[in-house]
DNA sequence: CTGTTAGCGCTTTCAT
DNA sequence: ATGAAAGCGCTAACAG
């Protein structure tokens, strides 16, 4: 089943089926239509792979992530496929977990598979593997990364500006007594967050005692643990935030099996707004970076990237406080 | 960069170049090593597209999932891309969005790339177009269906087991009035677990009156509507089981709204442990149904239908009990 | 507007 | 053990 028994069931050549698949305008409508006609008689689907090796663009898009399994991510891949899918495109994705070697084999596949273009949207990265990327002219999405030759774009999260509005209403609720618990600092996103925390603090003339930092890894264990610390101090916070919500729910769970109550006893704000931010008792207050929003502005930057139209090479995704249960005044 | 310049740089004929890289051992030992310091030195990766044209297999499988947004297909998907990444495939994605008619989309999509086999791992599915694929010889795997002709396996859930091992636990603590909240009934799954909650409760002699049966979605929002519902009964319920987690979930905050505890007014069992289930409070107690093992088991079903092993077709996963703290004696 | 034809990069007979 | 050459299914010049 391919092109040439379309042709040879539309009384056409090839090139004219080919035309009426790419661009019909190129063909009289009524020929088109007896193409048409076969098509669907014969249930015709070109196939890619020649298709990809003739015209030398594929049709598929890499995106790199670190681990689908963290709820930050389903929601990204899911806009990113929709909007792929919907322009014809497939894509293929690449779990880093976490590890800065395993991109090395992510980006040989892609190369293999000859995508048209790749989004990496992890929180780590690496640079000699991305000087590969350029120097074959792949064209790439970056996430929160400075680096941005030619073929490049780079999304960048506003973090502070969540920060400081979450901190704004925590200072509005009379509280001064706040902690922040960090995750890992070896990652650029978690080290901006405790920046635009301390930031925040010093702005308001609030000295940081260095025992209101504790550090997390952005998962629940980590918010734990630190919590406890915090709890144990002989003069414990009045509020916590988070730099992740899975910290914020981990810190949630060891004030709990203190006894005590959020926010009656102590306020929380996460960061993210994963889905189970809603879900939890009682509902978490927290900063909202829009996945859909990351996804979009990507996925867009990413097409402009591969028409070569030289537009824009970077371009900032807001993030901003949602006010739910977990918070109230001291 | 094709296999023309290894050939040139090393002194062969393309055909050597191939031989090397498909099976070396048709190649003097010597030569090999010559053609592969070739295609190190000049980063040589095969074109898969012209791999594929020629050879007519892709190295790709299609993987077709209800919504990755949902929590439980990323650990499904994740253990899927991980064994097919080790076997050098490629694996290509496939949301229903729970929408019988989104499947032809999908299909079409992995007809178009030519994909190796399919696995159609949704709740819902459309018999003609599972017919499509059995006339185009594609291997495929199914789960919880029927159907399952040439060139086709099925993986089906043991969803009874955990069931009744969650009722028996229940008796144990001296319940009897117990209620059922279960999901959307087009889907097979839910019906199935209903079904295996009425005929445990018969098993053990218990007539459910029809009020103790309430309908929800498989989201939480439905969760915590039937949850209302059952609180207002002039007799109320003193455990509930819901058709999965996240309808459990919503019981959960009904039960929380109405001022009421869990475990110690109410008991509570979900089904499927999501991540999210032990981070609820309490912890709720829950039937683990492994998403690894069904993508593992399906994983290696598709292998065997692709090389054409013809051994078993019908595969089970079993389901179990998995206690926390959302449940206690009356 | 349509047909002819030359590849895209690779694998695979068929010779040697 | 190696090379020459014929395609896989499609697109894109080039003619007409």
């Amino acid at each position: 089943m391919n092109i040439k028994e379309v042709a040879k069931r539309a009384h056409v050549s090839t090139a004219t089926v080919s035309r009426t698949i790419n661009d019909p305008s190129k063909v009289k409508p009524h020929t088109a239509e007896r193409v048409r006609k076969a098509i669907k008689d014969l249930n015709f689907y070109p196939n890619t792979h020649a298709r990809t090796l003739v015209s030398g663009r594929s049709r598929m898009l890499g995106l790199i992530i670190s681990d689908i399994t963290n709820p930050f991510f389903p929601e990204l891949v899911k806009s990113f496929e929709d909007q792929a899918v919907q322009r014809g495109q497939e894509v293929i994705i690449g779990n880093t977990d976490y590890k800065p070697k395993r991109m090395a084999g992510c980006i040989r596949r892609m190369l293999e598979r000859k995508v048209d273009g790749v989004a990496i949207l992890t929180s780590e990265s690496d640079s000699e593997l991305l000087a590969e990327l350029t120097r074959r002219n792949i064209p790439m999405v970056l996430l929160d990364t400075v680096r941005s030759g030619a073929h490049s774009a780079t999304v960048t999260v506003d973090y502070a500006q969540g920060i400081r509005e979450a901190l704004e209403h925590l200072f509005s609720l009379n509280h001064e007594r706040i902690a922040f618990i960090s995750g890992p600092l070896d990652l650029h996103s978690a080290r901006v967050r405790r920046t635009a925390f301390v930031c925040g603090m010093k702005a308001r003339g609030i000295t940081i005692e260095p025992e209101m930092i504790e550090k997390g890894d952005h998962r629940i264990e980590g918010g734990l643990i630190a919590m406890k610390h915090l709890l144990g101090l002989k003069q414990p916070p009045t509020a916590v935030m988070a730099s992740n919500d899975l910290t914020a729910i981990g810190a949630l769970g060891a004030i709990h099996d203190a006894g005590l109550k959020v926010p009656d006893d102590i306020s929380l704000i996460g960061f993210d707004d994963i889905s189970f931010a809603h879900l939890t008792q009682p509902r978490l207050t927290t900063v909202l970076l829009s996945r859909t929003q990351i996804a979009m502005t990507a996925f867009a930057a990413l097409q402009k990237l591969i028409a070569n139209e030289k537009e824009q090479f970077d371009y900032t995704i807001p993030t901003h406080l949602v006010m739910r249960a977990s918070t109230s005044a001291v």
